[in-house]
DNA sequence: AGGTTGACCTGGACGC
DNA sequence: TGCGTCCAGGTCAACC
């Protein structure tokens, strides 16, 4: 589900509600999604605060008052939400922290692709770049170095992190370039094309609140906006708000992916 | 080694 | 109504 917009407008719904909170306890963190496997995330998180909550790629960091951090990440159908701590508990709940103030942060996810990760003082591993702060020739170097197809390069999360695969169809098509086509056979300007277009469609998303297909919300229950404003995702046979040539869906990589078959080839 | 495929899960939409 | 099939904003490990 969520991709670098929908992690985003979590962050910044999250971020003024939490920011200096302590944490009081830990009810539920299911085992199975905390990582490292078995690490007792409930001792680590007792008794600290808050000291931000940001994002990096597609993960919820909180830095706590020791230095120390751990991430959310949402998978496909993560929700990351504050709740009043004696509301409802929904289905496939899997991790309540009761924090000062009568709140509780609380992760539901259905299918479990997400994680919940103590990092401690190490580093993020494996995560490329950030696409709203990368320059075009940058991009270009990392799309040079492959000759997969640029749409799977740009789901790449360590070759650039956040991008999914909404906003990886929809900044192809801003830019007029064929998912299909090889990294490595992007000249200079198509390079320069598409990091502008990934910036833009990104920026846009955010003001929106993001994309909600069937389960995102932001931290506070909402749904985003951007959905509406798809240009090519989920759109197959529909007309191309550009050239009105016709938004064909393909597999690539495993991903299902579209495009218009008459501006983006 | 780079690149592709299937597995991990639940639930909603669709067809019969 | 009730099955069975397919599909989904992501990421790994296992394979060619």
């Amino acid at each position: 589900m969520p991709e670098l917009p929908e992690v985003e407008t979590v962050v910044r719904t999250l971020a003024p509600a939490l920011s200096g909170a302590a944490i009081l306890s830990v009810p539920h963190a299911r085992a199975d999604m905390v990582e490292p496997l078995g690490h007792d995330l409930a001792a680590s998180l007792k008794g600290r605060r808050i000291a931000s909550v940001t994002r990096r790629a597609k993960r919820i960091v909180f830095t706590l008052d020791s230095a120390e951090r751990f991430f959310v990440h949402l998978g496909m159908t993560g929700q990351l939400t504050l709740e009043p701590t004696d509301g409802p508990r929904k289905k496939h709940t899997h991790l309540v922290v009761d924090i000062a103030g009568g709140r509780q942060l609380r992760l539901v996810d259905p299918r479990r692709f997400g994680a919940i990760v103590w990092l401690g003082k190490a580093d993020h591993a494996n995560v490329g770049p950030e696409p709203l702060s990368l320059l075009p020739e940058q991009l270009a170097k990392i799309l040079g170095r492959t000759k997969r197809a640029v749409k799977t390069a740009l789901l790449d999360q360590t070759l650039l992190a956040g991008v999914g695969n909404i906003y990886a169809d929809e900044a192809l098509h801003a830019a007029g370039i064929d998912p299909r086509r090889p990294g490595n056979s992007l000249s200079t300007a198509e390079a320069g094309r598409l990091n502008r277009a990934l910036k833009t469609v990104l920026r846009n998303a955010i003001r929106a609140g993001g994309s909600s297909i069937r389960d995102y919300v932001d931290a506070n229950g909402k749904r985003g906006d951007f959905q509406a404003r798809h240009r090519v995702y989920d759109r197959e046979g529909k007309p191309c708000h550009k050239c009105r040539g016709k938004i064909i869906r393909i597999v690539l990589g495993g991903r299902s992916t579209h495009y218009c078959a008459d501006c983006q080839s």
